[in-house]
Parts: structure tokens; C-alpha cells; sequence
DNA sequence: TGCATTTGTGTAAGCGCTTACAGCAGGCCA
DNA sequence: TGGCCTGCTGTAAGCGCTTACACAAATGCA
């Protein structure tokens, strides 16, 4: 069997500007000149072009363009998992605005991953900016991609030169929702989460409640921010000795997971024990108590992010901005009683 | 201010395979050659080549190296929503195996969107082969996509020619979740879903319960598979008269806003009445009563379609596969009770 | 009418890479 | 020693597009 020819194996090809030029009879240069609008073209030409490009269903090689052009049109999102509402949310009001802004969004996911360095810089090939999560992407790439000009904005950590960074506002919130449980007449809390890790939103929003209540409140360390790991260690904890009155959890899949544990346990909620997570997902409203939680602008973060690339990639801002997003308490019935409880 | 000079807007280019090759003392062939391990490369010539990318820090443009092999090796997803965990977790599939074959994925989602013609088309001209949910995709365009050469995989859509289709089992389960429920000594049932739109795979399901059930089951409209249109469909029907002992909803996200419904007017389930979902997404198995709902493999058919993909576009395989996955009935306790109830 | 613009178009040089082809050693065998 | 491989490398022609530059024609203005 003969080997392909060049020419068979180029499926990207289709019709390209040469044939559109030949059939309208002008240069390629006269073409693209029309079909951008750029530099002058005159108006019986343009209608030659136009009709051509029609006939022959011409539609511009994006690998051409973008080559010619030196940018991509194209944005990279890297987030650990998708699991659970929180970064499907943020990808979605992400990839809609820079769709707007005319780029396209490439995913990565770095959950299970080995290698994910080269993973971020093949990425980080395809397009001119990326969003990164947390601390997804170790800090030495980052400084090698900053210095290979690819445009960062972070979401949900610490400032850091070259990009910008974005979060919502955890200690506020973690602030109320502490005086919340406290006027429920609660004295010992637990902190469930896992402070000591990398997401960063977490650890504000553990020393955000340490602030509020001192002494009265350990933190237990879930080492994942899963379902399953909340039931193991809100089992242990509620199993032990010092029972706390109330569990703040760092997220509500964590609490969803508590939750499930006072069930498991015979322990009624909020009568027993009072839990709350925290971003808000859907199933927070649907768990039975609903859920007591801190709302994040998840869709907002990404419409952003998106809007933030597209200034820094565009050139319109050169300074790093590093803005932080206003956060809601959302009180349902997870909490304790309340006199006139409100639907949500 | 003077404008950007070509080279200065080009931030593309970094370091080039020339700068590779003149501090190698070799050819622009050769250093291609070291790289890929086409064509034989003497060792200590490979040894230079290596030595000069690592000093000079060079990676191949993915521009260049994709415009000169004809190929992107990346994939594209259409999905039109993200909202709630099914097409969440068939894209993880999808994009983790796509990444195993060393292909980037590029998603589009078209909710909300105008033109979606013109992003699907743009999406097609930056890679090799999408993944389509349903009729995201209006069919003419989609033969449009299989002529220009766009390798197709469809997820949860009747066949059609050209490109392969996956999805998972409707009928069946369909059927064994009726039986189960008529087991229940339930006569009177409703279907809450949208039989008559485009996503197929309810159609399979309300055609599936209605062999089993016969006139027994009336379908209702909900218009979107949404909590929200799931809650306002079920409130106007367990208000009316000849109110269902069961209703079948189409996916879990309806069946929780029945759940919310039943709450709202007071009535207990399974009790007064009973409720079924689809999927068994996150909050299906959190939610109180649990709901008794339809495993489908999301991430399996992720991971399928990408494989499918790569199949078809290595040029492994050229004939259209149609496959369809198992799905599995999930008992839990909002379709009535059960003698020894286990815990899911 | 003469000259300076402006307008419209083509030519060609890239963008960064892959690879067909040619060429040049050197080794081997008769 | 001549011929023939074989192994390695370079040259150059693309891939499809954008755009600087050159140039001719049309226009404006005095």
C-alpha cells in the first residue's frame, strides 16, 4: 500500500485563500485584506471576494491566522477536578465571556495526574493566557510561564508578580457566620476542612472563624474536600469524647458528608449537632436541613477571569490586579432553629 | 509612540528550532529529526541538539509543528450546559483520556448562545474531532462538519450516518423502574420530562415507561430539566385532581424539584406520593427521602466518545460504531419503603 | 496642467515547523 | 579499486495566512 502523500494527509486544508483568490481573480493579499477589513479595498473587488469566498465555502485556516497573527485566540483554564458545582460554575461563566471576547477556552485537569507540568506548558502553547486555580500549577512554572509571556490570572490564592489574582472574600464571611453560631447559644465548634493544605480559600476561611471564637473551636483535617472524606472524619468526630455543638465546615460537599455521619449516627440536625459548608452548591439546598452556607460568585469569578485575561493579553492594563468578590450568609435550617424560618 | 514592529507583537515565538540549530552547528532537518525521533540522527549529534535545547529552554511552536503535520491534535466538546453533574462528568472522561492520547480539549457550550453556528464552526477549525451531546448541532451543519473531514462522535442521539453515536441504556431500566414501582402497588403515575424535545435519551425513557405502564402514566412538560421547572410542574399537578400515586421524573434535577414541591404542599414521600429520578447525580443520593433514581456511566462515556475519537481520526477505524452502555436501577427510599432499606 | 496625495492592488517575506529529496562520506565486498 | 550500499545531514519546498512595501492609477488642488 502507498504511503499517504503530503497533500492526503493535510485534512486541514479544504479550500484555502489561494483558490478564493484565483476564482475572484485578485492576490491573496487583496482577499484577506477584504475579508479582515483591513487596508483598503474596493467596493466591486470586495463583492468579487465576497462571492467567491461564498461559492467556494472558503472558511480561514485558524493554524494559518494564527500563525500570521502570532496569538492564538484562545484561553486555558486549569482546575484540579470538576467534581462538585464549584469550578463548573467558575468555568462556565468563563468560557462565556471569553466566547464573547471571540476565544475559544482549553481545558485541563490536573486530578490523577502525573506529569502535569508538561501538561500546563502544551497548554500553555495552544493558548495566550490562561486562569489557574489555587496552587494548581507549582510556582517555578508559573514564573517560566510569566517569563514565556503567556497571560495568568489566578483565582483563589495569594498575589504573585506578573498576574493577576482573584478571590471572594472569606474572612467576613467566616466572621458572621461565626456570630451567627454563637447566637444560637453554641460554645464548642470544629472546624472541618483541611487548613493546612494549598487552597487557599480554606485556610482563610478556617482563620476566619478562629478569629471569631477563640479557644472553642479545633480544626479536624480532612485531607480531601469530598463527600466521603467529611462522613469519615465527622464520624470520628462525632463519635469521640467532647462532642462539638456545631460543625463549620470548609466547603458544603464536606458538610453534605457531616451531615450524612449524624444520620448514620442517630444524631438529629441541627437538635444535636449544627452543621454548615460553604460555596453554596446545589445540593446544599437540597440536603434535609437544608444547608447553612456562605454563597460564592462562582460564575462571577470566571466572567472576571475571563475579562482580566482578555485586558492583560489585549494590552489594555499592564499592572496586576488583584480584586476580591463580596461573599453572602446564607442562613437555612442546617444551622439551628430559627423563629420564622425562610424558604430558599 | 511607535507601533509594535512585526517581531515585537509576536510573542509567540520564543526561542525557534533555528536558534536551536545554529547553536547546535546543525540544521533546522536535523534538530526535527533529534526531536521527534523520525530518521536516523547520529548520537553524538542528538547529544548536541538536546544540549542546545536544554540551555535555550525550546519547545516546539504547536503552531508550527501543527500547520506543517496537517493535524491538531486536539478535540473539541459541544455541550449545552454544564449546569448540574451529567455533562460535567462525561467531559472529566472525556478530557482525561483525550489528554492520555496527547490531545488537548477545546469545549464550547452553547446555552444561552447566538450563532451557534459560527462557534461550532470556529471549533471545528481547531481540531481534529469533537464530541457532540444530543442535537446540540443542527444537522445540516453537522453534515456540513463530516464533508470538511471533522471526525464526529455523538453522545446520546439517534444514529446517523458518518459519525458514531454512544449512549446509554434507556429502555430497560426504564422498564425495571416501572416494575419496581407497579411492585410498589402504585396504579396511578405521571412522567414529569419533556418527551417531545430534542434530548433524546428522555425520550427513550418516557417511551420506556409508558410500554411498561401502559395508560397508567400521563407525560407532563416541564420545559427545562431544571429544579426549578421540575418544582413548578409537580406543585400544579399534585394540586390537580386524579393526583399520581408515583411520578417518574426525567432526570434527577427535575425529580428534586418534585421533592421540593411535595415539601411545599405538605405532602410525604414516598408516602402520598412517591418520586423517581434519572442520572443519579450528587444531590440524588443527599437528598431526604434519598431518591431512587437511574445510574447512567457519565464518566464511561466520556472516556468512550474520546476514545472513539481518536479512532476514528488516527484513521483506525473508518465504520461508524454505535454503542450503548448499561445503566443501572439505584433503589433508594423516595419510591416507597422497603422491607430492609440499605444504605446507598 | 502639473504635482502631491490618496486609493487600490500585487509581490514577496515572513510566522515555526516537517519532510521529500539530494548529496556526501565511509564501509563493504568482489 | 571500483561500485554499491548505508548512514547521516543539509537544502528547500511546502503548510495557510498576514502585512510591509512597491507601484500604478485615480484623485485633489493650485
Amino acid at each position: 500500500m502507498k504511503a499517504l502523500t503530503r497533500r492526503e494527509r493535510h485534512r486541514l486544508m479544504d479550500v484555502t485563500i489561494y483558490e478564493v483568490a484565483k476564482r475572484a481573480g485578485v492576490s491573496i493579499a487583496t482577499v484577506s485584506r477584504a475579508l479582515r477589513g483591513t487596508g483598503p479595498v474596493a467596493a466591486r473587488t470586495r463583492e468579487k471576494v465576497l462571492q467567491a469566498v461564498e461559492e467556494l465555502n472558503f472558511t480561514p485556516s485558524r493554524l494559518g491566522v494564527s500563525l500570521a497573527e502570532g496569538r492564538h485566540a484562545a484561553n486555558g483554564i486549569v482546575f484540579p477536578d470538576l467534581a462538585g458545582p464549584y469550578y463548573t460554575e467558575v468555568l462556565l461563566g468563563y468560557e462565556e465571556v471569553a466566547s464573547e471576547l471571540g476565544r475559544s477556552v482549553v481545558i485541563l485537569s490536573t486530578k490523577g495526574r502525573t506529569r502535569v507540568n508538561d501538561l500546563v506548558k502544551d497548554l500553555a502553547g495552544r493558548v495566550d493566557g490562561m486562569l489557574i486555580f489555587g496552587h494548581t500549577v507549582p510556582d517555578p512554572l508559573v514564573a517560566e510561564l510569566v517569563r514565556l509571556g503567556v497571560r495568568l490570572v489566578f483565582i483563589s490564592r495569594d498575589p504573585l508578580p506578573g498576574a493577576d489574582t482573584l478571590r471572594s472574600e472569606n474572612a467576613g464571611s467566616a466572621h458572621a457566620l461565626a456570630r451567627h453560631l454563637t447566637g444560637h447559644g453554641y460554645e464548642r465548634f470544629a472546624f472541618l476542612g483541611a487548613p493546612l493544605t494549598s487552597r487557599d480559600d480554606v485556610d482563610e476561611r478556617w482563620q476566619g472563624v478562629r478569629a471569631a471564637l477563640g479557644g472553642a473551636i479545633d480544626a479536624v483535617d480532612t485531607r480531601h474536600y469530598t463527600v466521603e472524606c467529611g462522613f469519615e472524619a465527622a464520624v470520628k468526630l462525632l463519635k469521640g469524647r467532647g462532642r462539638p455543638r456545631a460543625i463549620v465546615c470548609s466547603d458544603d460537599e464536606v458538610a453534605l458528608g457531616a451531615l450524612l455521619a449524624a444520620e448514620e449516627l442517630g444524631l438529629d440536625v441541627p437538635g444535636d449537632v449544627a452543621v454548615t459548608g460553604w460555596d453554596d452548591i446545589m445540593a446544599a439546598r437540597h440536603a434535609r436541613p437544608a444547608l447553612t452556607t456562605v454563597r460564592q460568585p462562582m460564575r462571577e469569578l470566571g466572567a472576571r477571569a475571563a475579562r482580566a485575561l482578555d485586558e492583560l493579553i489585549t494590552g489594555v492594563r499592564d499592572t496586576p490586579s488583584n480584586l476580591i468578590l463580596p461573599t453572602e450568609l446564607v442562613i437555612r435550617s442546617s444551622c439551628g432553629h430559627h423563629p420564622q424560618e425562610a424558604r430558599t
